[in-house]
DNA sequence: TCGCTGTCAAGAGCAGTGCTCTCGTTTGTG
DNA sequence: CACAAACGAGAGCACTGCTCTTGACAGCGA
């Protein structure tokens, strides 16, 4: 499936049209959950369903293309978001300014979120064209605190030991997406994350239902939490 | 559905084939994934698919059972896993033994773990019912921490503050279900909680992929770091 | 300008799904 | 023993993803 990116009326007609087919799939994703319909797509686009198959040879490949657009918007929402800060040096305000917008952006779009952090979708296999879009959100957090290492404010908080070859790993994980950030740093940055992922699929998927009601302070509550476990102060 | 549980053959012969349906069912989820089919099951049985709906009235309520069952077996899990630490007094080790057991189930039954803590299956909302189940993993945590503050073992751990108005909504949840434990430390609970669950998830639904291989060491990790934030020591 | 080639939408059709209704049969009980 | 409740099987409806075939059209070289 060689793609002639040529200007010609044809190519353009098509991009458009493989634009508004996944743009009829997020609304009904939006709409009816996970598993999307291709017919109920195409009756919304007024086309035959097999016509779809001339756009996406399958199912799982118009999810995938889903998937990459989210994680795409996720990691924009969370680069954007670090960006506007104005004041650099404040390392704890990046992080709550692009937790928070990983969290609105997981409120506004609830089953794009749930595509790519969620459970996989059954029968689905994640392609390898998925794991550089979705490394941009953690990298965005992994800059702020290499920032704050930088600049040297960093403060010493008691961790738990980080086993030797475990340590090694992370170096390398490191070194292979030039960052630099000492391993016990990254072990925590990790920490962090994983974390944060957690607070927003609680507060999604209903587990604090009954619970607690008051999501935006619990939220960075938590963040800052999280923030003063790496140290940024 | 008025369920006479009478000792009658024909209950009996019911009871016991409720249950071969729940767990050709499990068995299809493991295989198939989540969207599992009830005329593979009835095949699978050997009986007529018409012949399910006497056992549970649609798919829904097939997965609700599925769902109320996984939330048992991970609170069981959790509970024999704490009662089975002979030294009380060690809480740091309790907390450790309850979070490895979770991990370890998850990876047992990933697609039951996944039904219950995954996004939510497509066009299904959890009942009530399942609120009792989902709360006996978590309760085992607090215990955990609620003995420690009790035996007065816990590190005064720095933290942020919690909103006076959050606090109150935690008393109230301390309350509820008969927990004594501060509301600050209860939210540290809450928040470990979520960790341990973010944890879990990253490294069944594959985010761990290409960045830690040394998963055991990583969660140990993870979860001393979570027993040190409480101030388990 | 003509004709060829690649692209496209549409329709029919296959195998599968959840679910309902009906029809005999079996079973427990008054 | 008789009757009502419970049960299994089958047909059928509306839906799904996907394939194959058919006919129409656009863009290009000769």
């Amino acid at each position: 499936m060689v793609e002639r990116t040529g200007t010609s009326i044809r190519a353009r007609l098509r991009a458009e049209l493989t634009e508004e087919i996944k743009s009829a799939a997020r609304r009904q994703l939006a709409a009816e959950g996970a598993n999307l319909s291709l017919r109920a797509i195409a009756r919304e686009l007024g086309m035959a369903s097999s016509a779809l198959y001339r756009y996406f040879a399958n199912r799982d490949e118009l999810l995938t293309a889903l998937i990459i657009d989210a994680y795409d918007a996720l990691g924009a929402a969370a680069e954007t978001a670090d960006a506007r800060h104005r004041r650099r040096g404040d390392h704890v305000g990046r992080w709550l300014a692009v937790t928070r917008a990983l969290r609105t952006w997981a409120l506004a779009y609830p089953s794009e979120y749930a595509l790519i952090l969620g459970s996989p979708v059954p029968g689905y296999r994640a392609p390898a064209d998925t794991t550089g879009p979705a490394s941009r959100t953690p990298l965005v957090l992994a800059g702020i605190v290499a920032d704050a290492a930088a600049a040297g404010a960093l403060a010493d908080v008691p961790a738990p030991p980080v086993p030797a070859k475990l340590r090694a790993e992370l170096a390398a994980t490191a070194e292979r997406i030039a960052l630099t950030l000492p391993e016990p740093m990254l072990a925590r940055v990790i920490l962090a994350w994983t974390q944060t992922y957690g607070a927003i699929s609680f507060e999604l998927f209903g587990q604090l239902d009954n619970l607690i009601d008051r999501r935006d302070e619990w939220f960075d509550y938590q963040a800052r939490s999280m923030a003063a476990l790496i140290g940024l102060h």
